[in-house]
DNA sequence: ATCGATATGGAGGAATCTCCTCCGGTTGAC
DNA sequence: GTCAACCGGAGGAGATTCCTCCATATCGAT
């Protein structure tokens, strides 16, 4: 499904790990970076060592195929949302939203120093998911629902700046009520000019914010 | 000036290194996390491991140091940005802004873990800056310019989210221009309802999103 | 249920990275 | 000009990380 030439398919378990692993892949690769030990990967994922190596001979061809899958699921959400959503406008947005929820964006700039993304395979896979929505953005300013000063570019790098868990010891799952919050209130805008639209997720006072903060322990004195 | 107890002041020379250190340290941790390498943030400083050492004992008094040096740059941001705007929204902005500018917020939450936030002399310079930040978003609410389900915390994690730098091959001055020019973008709201403010920074097509893969070169294959 | 092919995990040696001190040489302040 | 303060980098100890090997476990077709 995501490897071009597999001989052999693989076994029913060998392919749950393997999509374990691209995950647990994914994750560490947002909050490490691309240098991440490979065990914490595998640590992660629930397996050994020895079954992400067998899987994925060198760091190389793991972050390879973990930005295969990244852009292939990006590339499905975009089309869905053009496909289904009634104007372009709600395409966008549902297209933003969707794409925290499948927490590919943040890896690809991660890795972009170490794939070869425009290697033939990658840039069609790319281009699937870029396709759709340039159209998005194209068709809501002509219908006047989208600033006309924003471009593509915007768009990517706000969605990475949301889909990146905070830094700190914030849970997951407050980080992404978050980030879906955050990505409403800019959407919505900050200043008042009209009607807004709902802005869901927790709303922290600086006090939650406070209460964050873990029991003040000075670690180990060494 | 920022150190509270050193019985004799520093030599001139030394004043310029510890500040340089100060300064490394901010940005190494934010990009690599509290466990960073020390040496790497010397090497930034310009100065040797040794000096970094005799200045700063342990990583912990380091990371102590760096936290005060931004609360207290940030709180400055706030007395001036409230004494000097015309009004509570302008004030928001600018605030924002130049918090991006001293860039300090990305810090805190990366070493939330590490320094104990409680203790008294922190907590007094916290409240320096959190006070003024309070009243501008309580007097623009008032004043019906800040959407009023908008909080405190969203504002403060929202310049962490603007303030770090992204991930990947992207110049430090593009990350910087972006990131003023996101900031704006959220101020003013992707959707349009009305007049809204100028966006400045580099308008970055896909095209230009592209051309900031560097070279497909395989790296070493080991 | 059986059996062979396929898949698994973790130990462990080698290589690399990081810490942190020591000390001969340099520089700023008076 | 003098000297106290300061500097940089070498380098040993200890901690991490890489990646292979092989005895055992599991899947799936019959």
């Amino acid at each position: 499904m995501q490897d071009t030439r597999e001989a052999r398919p693989l076994r029913a378990d060998a392919r749950r790990n393997r999509a374990q692993i691209l995950e647990a892949a994914r994750d560490v690769f947002v909050e490490q970076g691309p240098g991440a030990p490979l065990e914490e990967i595998s640590r992660r994922a629930g397996t050994g060592i020895a079954t992400l190596y067998r899987r994925f001979p060198d760091r190389q061809s793991l972050m390879r195929a973990v930005v295969i899958d990244a852009l292939e699921r990006t590339a499905e959400v975009a089309r869905a949302a053009l496909a289904e959503e009634p104007d372009a406008f709600s395409a966008l947005t549902r297209y933003m939203h969707r794409t925290l929820d499948v927490r590919t964006a943040a890896v690809i700039p991660t890795l972009l120093d170490e794939v070869a993304m425009d290697e033939a395979e990658i840039r069609q896979i790319t281009d699937q998911g870029t396709g759709p929505v340039l159209q998005m953005i194209e068709m809501a300013k002509a219908d006047g629902t989208l600033r006309p000063d924003v471009t593509f570019g915007d768009i990517g790098v706000m969605i990475v700046r949301f889909s990146r868990p905070l830094p700190g010891p914030m849970s997951r799952e407050l980080n992404d009520q978050l980030a879906h919050r955050h990505l409403d209130l800019l959407i919505g805008g900050l200043h008042v000019r009209g009607r807004q639209g709902a802005v869901g997720g927790p709303a922290m006072t600086l006090d939650d914010l406070r209460a964050m903060q873990p029991e003040s322990d000075p670690t180990r004195p060494d």
